[in-house]
Formats: C-alpha cells, sequence, structure tokens
DNA sequence: TAGTTGATCGTCT
DNA sequence: GACGATCAACTAA
C-alpha cells in the first residue's frame, strides 16, 4: 500500500503566542486550529476572535485576579482556556503572553475545512438540514465551534504544542481584509475594540 | 427576516 | 441568589 503524500501538519511554535496579545489576535485570523481525536481530524480556518486582556479590561475572566475557574489564563502562552457559560455552552480560548499575565483570545468563528461530517455529527442538531445556511451555522459563533470541534471542560490547559489540538500556519490574511470592531455579548469593556475578524467571510458570526 | 424567549448551571457575590 | 465572552426554537408578518 502506497502512502500519499499528506501536507505536513507543524504546529506554530510557543513563541507565536508569547507575544502582544493583540498582535496574537490579529495574527489569529487565516490560521489553521486542528483538532486530532485519535484517527479523525478537524480543521477550520480561523475568521473571527476577540482579545480579553486581564487586569486593564473588565470585560475579561482574568479582571479580578486569578481564580480556580481561570487559573489557565494565568498560565504560559499556547495553552487552551476552555470554560462554561450559560450553563449549556462552552467557550475556546487561547492562552496568550508569559505565566502570570491572564490574557487570551476568544475564538469566536471559524470555517470548516475537513472533517464536516464529525462537525455535523458533534453538533447533532434537531432539526440539522445540509443546507447552505446550516452549513454557516456549523461553527460560526464561540459555542458552536467548540461543540462541533468537541472541545469541553476536559481540554480546559491543553497545550496547543500538543497531539490533541494545535495550529498549524494558513492563508496569511492582507491587512485591508481584516475588521477591527468593538467585542460582542459583553456589558464592561465595549469601549475596547478588540476583535478581529475576516471581511466578507461568511462564517463570521455577526455583522461587522 | 426580525424579534423574543426558554434552556440550564458553575462561579462569584 | 444572580447572572453570564450563547444558542436554537418559536412567533409574527
Amino acid at each position: 500500500m502506497k502512502r500519499t503524500a499528506r501536507p505536513r501538519l507543524k504546529p506554530l511554535q510557543r513563541s507565536f503566542y508569547l507575544r502582544p496579545t493583540l498582535k496574537v489576535a490579529r495574527d489569529l485570523l487565516g490560521k489553521r486550529i486542528v483538532r486530532r481525536r485519535g484517527r479523525k481530524i478537524l480543521i477550520g480556518k480561523i475568521v473571527e476572535v476577540e482579545a480579553y486582556r486581564g487586569s486593564i479590561d473588565p470585560a475579561s475572566h482574568a479582571y479580578r485576579g486569578k481564580t480556580k475557574r481561570n487559573a489557565v489564563m494565568f498560565g504560559e502562552g499556547g495553552h487552551l482556556y476552555v470554560y462554561f457559560t450559560y450553563g449549556m455552552h462552552f467557550c475556546s480560548n487561547i492562552v496568550t503572553g508569559k505565566k502570570g499575565i491572564g490574557e487570551a483570545v476568544l475564538i469566536r468563528a471559524v470555517e470548516p475545512l475537513a472533517g464536516l461530517e464529525e462537525m455535523k455529527k458533534n453538533r447533532n442538531l434537531k432539526t440539522f438540514r445540509w443546507n447552505k445556511k446550516m452549513l454557516q451555522e456549523l461553527t460560526s459563533g464561540p459555542a458552536r465551534f467548540c461543540r462541533a470541534f468537541g472541545i469541553a471542560r476536559i481540554d480546559n490547559g491543553a497545550d496547543l504544542l500538543g497531539q490533541s489540538i494545535f495550529l498549524v500556519p494558513g492563508d496569511r490574511v492582507p491587512s485591508r481584509l481584516i475588521r477591527r470592531t468593538s467585542r460582542i455579548g459583553i456589558r464592561n469593556g465595549t469601549e475596547k475594540r478588540w476583535r478581529f475578524f475576516i471581511k466578507d467571510n461568511r462564517w463570521v458570526s455577526h455583522a461587522g
């Protein structure tokens, strides 16, 4: 049996995550997030993110200091902070910066690239029909992305340089295609324009 | 298509 | 005891 050549999945280095949070947030656009579970591989292109910045950001979970819940945020950059919200949803953040800082980038939406059938299974919607709208709603929103990629509490603290979840380079998104707005679904810190997304991408969760 | 509401629970006050 | 970095089902039109 002959092995077909596969594109090499070389994860981003730790140094990528240790840079300033807003830079990391912007640079995450266009990157591929890869979820590997057994033989199954799910890949999505990151199209929408929001930065949350510890002690200077009242909207951040880390604003009031370290607790049991947000401890991962205060760890070293390049780990996954997964939290539970609204009684039923999980959201994923990519921790940035050095240990003790408490900053992270929320993944709000990805464009599904590989493993669509598995994502569809994970979403398990009652009325799921495979039309254009449903395709878009598959991964458009932080909790939808988590569900589609099978990310849950157990993944909190996962090292993005490990085997289970990691990022690889993708498109270099030109700055003319990047939009920057205030963040969504928060009450405090709304003046900060720390949401970044790719212009005209169908999977962006909220019209810019 | 827009607007409203019910679901559901860990975390912090 | 209140509420949240949300979503999906439902309603009206």
